[in-house]
Parts: structure tokens; C-alpha cells; sequence
DNA sequence: CATAAATGGTTGCGTGCGCAACAAAATAAA
DNA sequence: TTTATTTTGTTGCGCACGCAACCATTTATG
């Protein structure tokens, strides 16, 4: 039996994630003078660093192309380091210059206002069980 | 205070957003001939006919270039009927066609099978509260 | 040791997408 | 009626993205 196309859940995470997604492409600029993609990476950096580039693509959830364009790109502006893996010719450790830091202050603080933007309409209860379900989610569809 | 960045709801909205859409990206192609954004907007179609493009694009959430660029490659195919609308010579009528509504129909089968495969880690009662949170967190969305 | 396979990163290329300018038609205003 | 404004759909353009080919280095294999 097929459901109603607006009922399925996959419309409406898609349906969410449009809505969201264009309000955060105006205000990665606005508050951070970075693209969304290099936005996300700068946090992913400070969050996680020292990254590779290979992590960086993972944990920011983009391709190796993408994400080396990006650590260049945040190299460029200085706010981010790039340098060679001691041991391994090939690899490069990121991690957040002073300047990259201070600019990833003021990006988590937006991230968080945003964050209260979409899902502050939601109980902290409700967003607790929302926060759980989207982790069994995003593990079960890592493995396939 | 602001809270990490992998534990942010947004951050995991991407993530799981980015990690199925990846596989609908081949799954479309595979079961239906169409590419993704073809046959989201076939499925809308089917979903809500009759349709304008403006309608179009709001149920399928792109922007009305992408959503006449569509229509149009839809209505090639013989798989949409793009009538004028009777009463305003700007409007036009979208609907399927006999051979788009099997198409639909396989669509939506495929449709139903990914919401299976991704949700289906969820008990039913999950699902349902899921649901009503995804319901809620569009409408407010859509408010802004 | 030599050579093959695998890994990390960069770059080029085609495509999909959003935006904005545009044409056509309907509606409002004067 | 004429003119201005709004609405509907189409089209052109630039950019970001994904993919795949590629180079360099490391690790595995004979």
C-alpha cells in the first residue's frame, strides 16, 4: 500500500531541510562573512580538530573535493592552518588559527540562535526524543 | 552558552537529510527513468493534480525556474498533460498523463520502500511522533 | 627489493540549482 | 480607456556541488 506523498516522512524531512537550509545561506554570510559550505566547515574544524582533510569530508557530511577546497579556501583567509601530518607525506592536519577561532565563536553562536529559531517551537522534552531519534536514524542509515 | 556542534539538532537535520538523499539520488534513476528532481516533481503532481507551476513549485519545494524546467521536460516525455488554463491566458493546467500515471505509480511504490528502508528502524509509535513533530516544525518554519 | 594495491589530497569537468531579468497577461488605478 | 502594478511562467547566467581522473605517498605482496 503507498501512502499519501505528504504524509511520507522522507517529503517532509526533505520539505524541512529546504525551509531551513535557505534561511541559513543568508545567515552563514550575514554573521560569519563565509559561505554556508566554508561556514560548516570552520565549525567542523573547531569542533573536532586536529582534522584531515578525508575527516573533515565526513564529519561536515560532503565530498573530499569539496572539503579540500574549503580547508583551502579557509587557509587562504588565514583562518585556518594547514599542516603537513608529521609521519604521513601525504596527509595535512587543520586546525583553527587565533583569528579562525574567534570567527567560530561567533558562528556557534549563530548556529545556536538558528538552532532556537527552528526547533525552540518544540518542548525540551520533545526536542530531547527528536534529538535521540535523529541519532538511531543517522546510524541506521550509515549502515548500508 | 552554546552547546556543541554535533549535538546540535540542525547539524543532524543536515546529516540525515545528506545521507538519504544521496541514495534517492540513484534510486530514482534506477526505478523510474527520471532523475530525482523530475521525479519529485511527477510524484507532486500525481500527488495534487491539477497543478499550476507556481503550485508545483511550492509542493516540491524548488523555485518556479526549476519547477517549469521540470514540467516542461515532464510534458516531452508524455509523461505530464500542460493544458493552458481556461480563464488566464499566463496559467497552465498540469496533469498526468495515462503513461505518467504508471509511472507515478512505481514512483510511489519506491517512494513507500525508502521510507521503509530509512524509518523503518523506527517502532510505529515513533514514527507517528515523529510525524507530528515534523508537522509542527514545517508550519513554523513556513512562518517566517 | 621490486612492484602492485591502497590511501590521502587536488584538480577538471559537467550538471543541477538558485537568482534575477524578462515577456505575457491579468488586475488596479487614474 | 490608458497606464501602472501585480502575477504567471520562461530563460539566461553564475556558482556550488558531485564525480572521476589524477598525482604523491604509503603499505602490502611476490
Amino acid at each position: 500500500m503507498t501512502p499519501q506523498l505528504d504524509r511520507t516522512l522522507t517529503y517532509r524531512l526533505h520539505q524541512l531541510h529546504k525551509l531551513t537550509d535557505a534561511d541559513s545561506q543568508s545567515a552563514y554570510p550575514e554573521q560569519t562573512g563565509l559561505s554556508m559550505s566554508d561556514g560548516r566547515c570552520l565549525t567542523t574544524i573547531g569542533t573536532f580538530e586536529p582534522l584531515s582533510v578525508k575527516e573533515l569530508a565526513e564529519k561536515a557530511n560532503l565530498n573530499k573535493g569539496q572539503a579540500s577546497r574549503a580547508a583551502q579556501a579557509l587557509a587562504d583567509q588565514g583562518l585556518v592552518l594547514k599542516a603537513d601530518h608529521p609521519g604521513d607525506g601525504r596527509g595535512v592536519v587543520l586546525t583553527l588559527t587565533p583569528p579562525g577561532r574567534q570567527v567560530f565563536q561567533r558562528a556557534m553562536a549563530m548556529i545556536a540562535q538558528r538552532n532556537e529559531q527552528i526547533f525552540g517551537c518544540l518542548t525540551a522534552k520533545e526536542q530531547a526524543s527528536l534529538s535521540a531519534l535523529f541519532d538511531r536514524l543517522i546510524a541506521h542509515a550509515r549502515t548500508r
